[in-house]
RNA sequence: GGUCCAUUCGUCUAGUGGUUAGGACGUCAGGUUUUCAUCCUGUUAACAGGGGUUCGAUUCCCCUAUGGACUACCA
């Protein structure tokens, strides 16, 4: 195979979705397979459409993801410029090649006109497409006698620049995910490719500059699957060799129809966005919400592509190794939040307790605890299997930091009874005469007065808990103890005795 | 409306012209845990429908249904 080079080419319009990680994600998986380039060009042709902040977040975010661009507006590379607004100068002469063909011609139809003839058509119902059928009526240089549209065009009238698409022909193609594709060109209408403001549409500038960077295999999302015989027809007019085509399925809403938005985040209470976003509007990233970047590159591979195998757990070069884009899916799917945090779930544990100690202690930080790791180390090895998330690690052990302020009601009610207070009471002088606090010594001491005295394990140890913790719930209670130390468990009991009674 | 694309458990998916249609998430049930959670074990549940082709179709073809994308001087 030739070189191969692919390019992600979003729009800065926004921050970018994990549908286009995914598309990023796929074309860097495959670029790195077959030992190719993978290229970050900017597609911001639509000057209204420009978004502060988005180009970088765009870098940010694959950055995160740990997909490298080798080249791009800020790697640099032979290809450059990286960003189609820097292009704008190379795009005319394109547009001009195709008129002087004869594959491309000026319009100088108004969108006012043109929205007229669109909503007529659709109240005759009838579809008005701008191509052979109807172009001789219009306002162009194929319907209008030479001396007439030279004239606007020296007299400065406004004008696009359109593509002829010819007259009932079939166009197939191959996709390489989907096959051979037949398409009739009588369905397909004269695309602007050159607009008024000067700038190129996508169309144009996408097809130049896949060309000019040699670009060897297009992958982008189905959205672009309609517009394919266009493009197609566009190399074939240029004269030049399309790359290989494929295009990937969409990621659908996790419930009820559709393909996923930008909106649907905060409606369904998980980010659409890799990472927080937070010019002019905010949304939620899974970066912010403590998913780990392999655990959300591993996630994102595997929807709409798996490798045959049971394997489920991938590093990036895994991927990269066992990537192949034939086994891209057909068909999109559907993306599910819960396997999200399961993923997430897997990559914690293996994480060591070091690590884990490491980054809550700056969660922690943030609430104003300040503790050693060897402190957060043992805490994290009590809860660790428990957390899918290292803030989760809070809601698991909020009880080791602070003393219960309020006690479980439906706990009191079925853990609580009359001998609780002066079990407890025991209990707590016995603690108290116990010197070695580890949970081994403790636990020995405690079982050996419950055995002695002839006492209900069950009740005595809920009854416990419900002072030490507030509710049920925690790992044991002897690691519990150990871990905030004699002092704070015999207050802890004494509180709860005063605060509950009998 | 038109064009194109798609359709295996609730979800992500494996798979083959002949399989008990496999796995994962989830669900549910047991077990472990004197709590809660984890964990373990088990369970649950699918080839959209109808025609063909064929000795035999989930698998190949056609139709229908359903879903989706596109239908801008947006990408």
């Amino acid at each position: 195979m030739a070189q191969v080079r692919v390019r992600f080419a979003p729009s800065p319009t926004g921050p970018l979705h994990i549908g286009g990680v995914r598309t990023a994600l796929y074309n860097y998986l495959f670029a790195k397979k077959n030992n190719g380039t993978f290229i970050l060009r900017i597609e911001d042709t639509d000057q209204a459409r420009f978004v502060e902040g988005a180009e970088e977040y765009i870098m940010e975010s694959l950055k995160w993801c740990g997909i490298i661009v080798d080249e791009g507006i800020k790697e640099g590379g032979d290809y450059g410029p990286y960003r189609q607004s820097d292009r704008k100068t190379i795009y005319r002469q394109y547009a001009d090649m195709l008129i002087d063909k004869g594959h491309a011609y000026y319009a100088f139809d108004t969108t006012e006109q043109l929205d007229t003839l669109r909503s007529q058509a659709e109240k005759a119902g009838n579809t008005f497409i701008y191509n052979a059928g109807v172009r001789d009526k219009l306002d162009n240089s194929l319907s209008l006698p030479e001396s007439e549209w030279k004239g606007k065009l020296n007299k400065g009238e406004p004008y696009v620049i359109r593509y002829k698409m010819p007259l009932n022909e079939d166009i197939h193609f191959e996709d390489i995910i989907r096959g051979h594709i037949v398409v009739n060109t009588n369905t397909l209408d004269d695309k602007v490719l050159f607009k008024s403001d000067g700038m190129p549409t996508y169309h144009l500038a996408n097809i130049v500059d896949d060309h000019l960077m040699e670009i060897s295999h297009v992958i982008r999302g189905e959205e672009w699957l309609p517009s394919l015989p266009l493009h197609i027809m566009l190399y074939r007019s240029f004269g030049w060799d399309p790359p290989l085509f494929s295009h990937l399925p969409l990621l659908l809403k996790p419930d009820g129809k559709g393909k996923l938005s930008k909106r649907d985040g905060d409606k369904m209470g998980f980010p659409v966005f890799p990472l927080f976003w937070h010019y002019g509007e905010t949304a939620k990233g899974y970066r912010e919400e403590g998913y780990y970047p392999d655990a959300f590159v591993n996630m994102l591979a595997l929807l709409g592509w798996n490798p045959g195998t049971e394997q489920e757990i991938f590093t990036m070069a895994e991927l990269i190794e066992a990537f192949s884009i034939e086994r891209v899916h057909k068909s999109g799917s559907r993306f599910d939040p819960e396997k999200a945090k399961w993923f997430n779930h897997q990559y914690l544990q293996k994480r060591s307790n070091n690590q884990l100690a490491m980054e809550f202690r700056e969660f922690l930080r943030a609430k104003g605890y300040h503790l050693d790791i060897k402190n957060l180390e043992a805490l994290i090895s009590l809860v660790k299997e428990r957390v899918s998330f290292v803030k989760d690690i809070w809601d698991q052990t909020d009880f080791f930091f602070k003393a219960p302020e309020s006690y479980d009601k439906e706990v009191i009610k079925k853990r609580w009874n009359s001998d609780s207070p002066v079990l407890l009471k025991e209990l707590s002088e016995l603690l108290d005469k116990t010197d070695d606090f580890s949970a081994a010594s403790t636990e020995a001491v405690v079982k050996a007065w419950i055995e002695e005295k002839g006492y209900n394990m069950g009740t005595i140890m809920n009854a416990f808990r419900l002072v030490i913790v507030g509710a049920s719930r925690g790992p044991h209670m002897y690691d519990i103890i150990s871990w905030i130390g004699k002092v704070e468990t015999i207050k802890r009991i004494d509180k709860g005795l005063s605060v509950i009674g009998k």
